[in-house]
RNA sequence: GCGGUAUUGGUGAAGCGGUUAACACACCGGUUUGUGGAUCCGGCACGCGUGGGUUCGAUCCCCACAUACCGCCCCA
């Protein structure tokens, strides 16, 4: 095989890529009911914009990055999620004027890059669709975008879900905790994973997401951020808790949850699944939560923000493994067999004709055999099959045979070409 | 970035250091020549991921590389 597909990418086929379009679009409707609109931003964009929102230290920063310098001896980074992005183009396009109205809503869809190992759900290209909703620091904006995602789950049929949520707290509840947990953590040195050595100096919250089983200890008795909530966030925490009450949607707490990404404060939340597909146990199929400091970080105003990130790849794997069914219907109306090379002319017009009427019409290119044609429009699953051949011809008619019953009717060209709808409908119950 | 397993036709796959690479599905053709979903018959890899090496000889042994899958890291 000389040329094979880069390394973590793959090709959607016809077969699968219906199933795409079919959540793509379950979230296109569902989203705008929600008054979400798309938006769309570039693939690439200056390193710095991810390098800046992600923070330094983020794995994302440091070893996934897709980035390359480009002739212009520019620093690019192909995008590796959606949200730095999409910030970059609310400053720069000053979305935050008075013009719009706040909460300003989108979402997004498309293809995004890590550089890391491929695994199953996990790719270098893959594919996204997430929401950003910026100007409002409301807590019923937080449950907004968590029952707006777990509203897309249920549509499409994907059931035992888990919420989990968690408070980052403002600033000052961040750097009380960060304290709190270094000296909690420091007199444990040397005790710790050599990961969580290295995580305690560079970013102590994610200690907590430690797997390592040496860890787990001193995880599971470390302070809780939630002890270390300012009264603002507090309050923050315990509305989105109501409302998420008040929406009767179960949720749990889970003060060791920390995001990946270092620009998430308040609430943070992750939908997950416990499905065979995506490994073992409770995997995470979407996350989210507060960025609040972010707009300004990029050069915006002091404006909130809050959004989630869906993973489709995982999604289509969860919706093969719960065997849902994805509603396909591209099912053929006339299938036109031409026999012999005399009816070429004549078998385009035909499919010519059924189309501009608005029904879908193919035919045989290959000069095969009748039988051959007829087993063709067999297997696609044709409704009609319209024969014609040198007789046809020289009588100006049409054989037009319903493969459901198998009923078959000799019918005037004229009559089809002006009729076909009448003729169609008559045959369809039949 | 680290470790493990794998790589045979359109697909699923069997196979052994040695002159025809099983079998099945799919596809194509035929079954008295203009009609489908059945049966039967026939065709369909000068080639076994790529590049080297060992050997009289390699798809089967060795090395490197590529890719896929699994685990770690991390995450969607």
């Amino acid at each position: 095989m000389r040329y094979q597909r880069p390394k973590g990418t793959s090709d959607i086929l016809p077969g699968q890529s219906e199933k795409w379009q079919y959540v793509e679009e379950t979230a296109r409707l569902l989203f705008a009911d929600y008054q979400y609109h798309e938006i769309r931003t570039p693939i690439f964009e200056n390193f710095d914009i991810f390098a800046r929102s992600a923070g330094d230290t983020s794995d994302v920063v440091t070893k996934e990055m897709y980035d390359f310098k480009d002739k212009g001896d520019r620093h690019i980074a192909l995008r590796p999620e959606g949200t730095a992005g999409v910030v970059r183009a609310y400053v720069e396009n000053k979305l935050y004027g008075p013009e719009n109205t706040k909460p300003y809503k989108v979402y997004y869809l498309g293809p995004m890059y890590r550089y890391e190992r491929p695994q199953s759900g996990r790719q270098r290209e893959f594919h996204q669709v997430g929401v950003e909703a910026f100007g409002s620091a409301s807590p019923a904006l937080d449950v907004e975008v968590i029952a707006m995602a777990l509203a897309y789950f249920k549509q499409l049929g994907i059931s035992s879900l888990r919420v989990a949520i968690n408070s980052l707290g403002d600033e000052q509840s961040r750097k009380d905790y960060r304290q709190a947990l270094i000296d909690y953590l420091q007199p444990h040195f040397n005790e710790l994973s050599h990961d969580s050595q290295e995580r305690l100096a560079k970013n102590p919250l994610r200690v907590l997401d430690s797997k390592e089983p040496e860890d787990q200890p001193f995880v599971a008795a470390a302070p809780s951020i939630l002890d270390y909530l300012t009264d603002e966030a507090k309050q923050h925490f315990t509305r989105v808790k109501d409302l998420l009450d008040s929406l009767d949607i179960d949720y749990v707490v889970d003060s060791t949850m920390v995001r990946g990404l270092d620009y998430y404060n308040h609430t943070i939340f992750e939908i997950m699944v416990n499905s065979k597909a995506l490994g073992h146990g409770y995997t995470t199929i979407c996350g989210g939560g507060r960025y609040n400091g972010l707009v300004k970080e990029l050069g915006g105003p002091d404006e909130s923000g809050v959004g989630f990130g869906l993973g489709l790849e995982r999604l289509l794997l969860l919706l093969d493994a719960e065997n849902i069914e994805v509603p396909v219907q591209n099912h053929l109306d006339v299938y036109v067999v031409g026999i012999g090379e005399s009816t070429d002319v004549e078998s385009l017009k035909l499919v010519q004709a059924v189309r501009d009427f608005g029904f879908s019409a193919d035919r045989d290119y290959l000069d095969r055999k009748p039988k051959a044609q007829f087993k063709t429009a067999n297997k696609v699953d044709a409704a009609f099959v319209v024969t014609i051949g040198d007789e046809e011809l020289a009588n100006q008619t049409v054989h037009f045979k319903s493969m459901a019953s198998g009923e078959e009717e000799t019918i005037a060209l004229d009559d089809f070409y002006s009729n076909f709808p009448q003729i169609y409908d008559k045959y369809l119950g039949e």
